[in-house]
DNA sequence: TACCACCCAAACTC
DNA sequence: GGAGTTTGGGTGGT
């Protein structure tokens, strides 16, 4: 039986990491039901959307050993849908020998399309591969300074995966660069195609693992926001599995705090 | 039959 | 020197 993230609900008002947080929900891996996207009335939400994103919006928090998320509808969804458009038309994804990955001796396509934006001049090192920050743009800023006014964390990168149906997804890995600010969350918002996303703790990976620890699995919906507070991206991996069911795009946009070399 | 979970392959980086 | 990392394909379960 599939274990997903249930709906046990606890106010508390501040994040982990001290820094000042709107009012959220707490929410433990404890029953099986997943996060339910009608959780979200965009009736509350109509209308500061557009203009402030600094009012309380309801969070939920999913917790497992070693693992701290928090997870919220960030857009209503008009405004994720006009987000998505505009992001379509606005983002450059990388081609050519950018959009290949040597596994095994072997190149292959990477299943997915992907495009690095940011402040100039960063760059950021992942899969043994560099990669330069592009110029923000309108809708990439509009977005992150949304993340920013609702987390309180500033971030200066983001690396955006395009999902183009089903059968695009991105193996179990570790966002645990060390160009990454420790202290920074990383923040992912989700736009189109709702799709489920896995964690699994390290030590309960492969045949011979050490420990049965249950996989927590949320489903990640239009317009969504998750949290990865530290010290998840130590102890869990997590993946974006292939759901052949799924027809429609997903683009999903994680920011990062990036930590160049010098600056250390 | 379709879908999904899980495991494994070897060359390379850090 | 050793641990960790990438994706596609094969296998088995539902």
């Amino acid at each position: 039986m599939e274990k997903f993230v249930g709906q046990k609900r606890e106010e508390h008002s501040a994040a982990n990491d001290g820094s000042t947080k709107p009012l959220r929900k707490k929410l433990k891996v404890e029953n099986d039901e997943k996060v339910k996207e009608e959780e979200f009335d965009p009736e509350d939400d109509e209308d500061t959307a557009l203009a402030e994103f600094s009012h309380p919006i309801p969070w939920q928090k999913i917790e497992a050993e070693g693992l701290d998320c928090d997870y919220a509808l960030l857009f209503s969804k008009e405004e994720a849908d006009r987000l998505f458009r505009q992001l379509e038309e606005e983002v450059v994804y990388s081609t050519g020998q950018e959009a290949k990955v040597q596994v095994f001796g072997k190149v292959y396509n990477i299943p997915r399309k992907q495009a690095t934006y940011g402040d100039e001049g960063l760059t950021y090192t992942y899969s043994g591969v560099k990669r330069f920050a592009c110029p923000w743009t309108q809708a990439l800023e509009y977005i992150r300074d949304a993340v920013t006014k609702t987390t309180g964390h500033t971030f200066n990168f983001v690396l955006i995966n395009r999902y183009k149906d089903g059968q695009d997804h991105m193996g179990e890995h570790r966002d645990d660069e060390r160009e990454l600010d420790p202290l920074c969350p990383i923040a992912s918002v989700s736009l189109g195609a709702a799709r489920d996303f896995i964690f699994r703790h390290r030590d309960a990976r492969g045949k011979e693992s050490s420990r049965q620890i249950e996989p927590v699995k949320l489903e990640l919906a239009h317009g969504s926001l998750l949290l990865m507070n530290s010290p998840t991206n130590t102890f869990w991996y997590h993946s974006l599995p292939v759901r052949k069911k799924v027809l429609v795009p997903r683009i999903n946009l994680t920011f990062r705090r990036i930590v160049q070399p010098s600056q250390k």
